[in-house]
DNA sequence: TGTACATCAGTGAACGCGCGTTCACTGATGTAC
DNA sequence: TGTACATCAGTGAACGCGCGTTCACTGATGTAC
């Protein structure tokens, strides 16, 4: 057991103790840094300081891997929706406040976008097995904030609000959430890939509260 | 020179004479199947029926083919969106006539997503060369459509002419591209990746009138 | 019209890379007696 | 309290893959004379 020739122990034990979280926590980091394509079996278990085999242990390949660390990128993203919405003023006229609401979801999704842009582009990238898409992976506490939501489940809370106060007729309200949905992504999408070419920061900001007005505008009003 | 016992010769004369448009041509196929990361050279030269390093007579590297695809791809989207507009009624008013161009925009955006995917992706994916993103790419003939005009010009054309009708105030105008296509491309990745479960088709179609009609309401009134 | 020659498009072989995954193993741990 | 043993988390080595890219080459083409 001579233990000075190896070039960094990072742990004495033979085990480790720990290993699922370690490698879920340096999938995150990769991810946080590369987006989902970055989230790359060797690369995490060097982190972890741990032979490349040493993962199967504890996911059953890349892809269970992935999953999981989207899945704190989720929770991440209702966390960061959430936060923006505990700032919204509690004392509101009923109306107001289930507007605010709505552009506190908006905005902090948009925010997070530009803020954790790997993280973000985890969460909702593309998902490359099917399986996944046809609904096999299904809710999931792990991808949660803080009031037992996701992303989307908050956005339509949002959504029932503004039924509830009466600025959203009830007949208008089925499918609403993907109109709010794409403009907000889309609009993350925008700054972070900037197909368009680049946009000037201060301009972004602006763009960003024009948005979220225009689909209240457009989905409130008769 | 026995030529019997060639898998495929394809080409009968030791010089190709045409090959770049064959790579590029081979390449927007796997583009229109994959996306852009399916754009490979060894592939592409594969398909050519070309030693891999052939490639290299007309395309510098792997990224400089890969823009030249994006511009085919580019091209495509504007056809399709020049297709749609060219189906609007020209003998509609002035307002009403601004206003349905501004919706085939839209749609015709919106429909090549959902019929190209992979051309599509190509022409609007990140672009991992931040040189390009820089704006060392500037604007090239290649990614236009029969009018001349790119997509994204396409789109402002259309946001003029609102303007032009009354319909858009001059004062909002400023940015106003930005908010539109943010809409529309957040409708086409949710079609595309479906990142919040399944869309019923049915629905689809819709979704996408109302989005494009949230649009308008959105921007428009007062 | 015929011949010598420069050009340069495509060849063939090889490189190094990082990846996911499988195999037979080893040795620390915790439990049963 | 002490010993035998089963468990199973992590090891070490290896596999095959496809990729981008570089090298020195070869031989068909078109031009100059």
């Amino acid at each position: 057991m001579s233990s000075a020739s190896k070039p960094t122990p990072l742990r004495s034990t033979y085990r480790h103790g720990d290993l699922r979280r370690v490698l879920l926590e340096a999938g995150v980091e990769l991810a946080r840094a590369g987006g989902p394509e970055a989230v790359v079996l060797r690369e995490t278990t060097r982190r972890a300081g741990v032979a490349p085999n040493a993962a199967y242990r504890h996911f059953e390949n890349r892809q269970a891997l992935l999953y999981a660390v989207r899945s704190v990128a989720l929770a991440a993203v209702a966390r960061a929706m959430e936060a923006e919405m505990a700032a919204v003023p509690k004392n509101l006229p009923l109306a107001e406040f289930a507007r605010a609401n709505l552009r506190a979801v908006g905005t902090g999704y948009f925010r997070f976008a530009q803020a954790e842009t790997g993280l973000f582009r985890t969460a909702f990238g593309p998902s490359d097995d099917l399986a996944e898409r046809a609904g096999r992976a299904p809710a999931n506490a792990e991808r949660k904030g803080q009031s037992g939501l996701d992303p989307f489940e908050l956005l339509s809370a949002a959504l029932d609000k503004l039924v509830a106060a009466g600025v959203l007729s009830p007949e208008r309200r089925p499918g609403v959430e993907f109109l709010a949905w794409s403009a907000v992504h889309g609009l993350a999408i925008l700054v972070i890939d900037a197909p368009l070419g680049p946009i000037p920061g201060a301009q972004m900001q602006e763009i960003g509260e024009r948005l979220v007005a225009m689909v209240e505008k457009g989905l409130c009003e008769k």
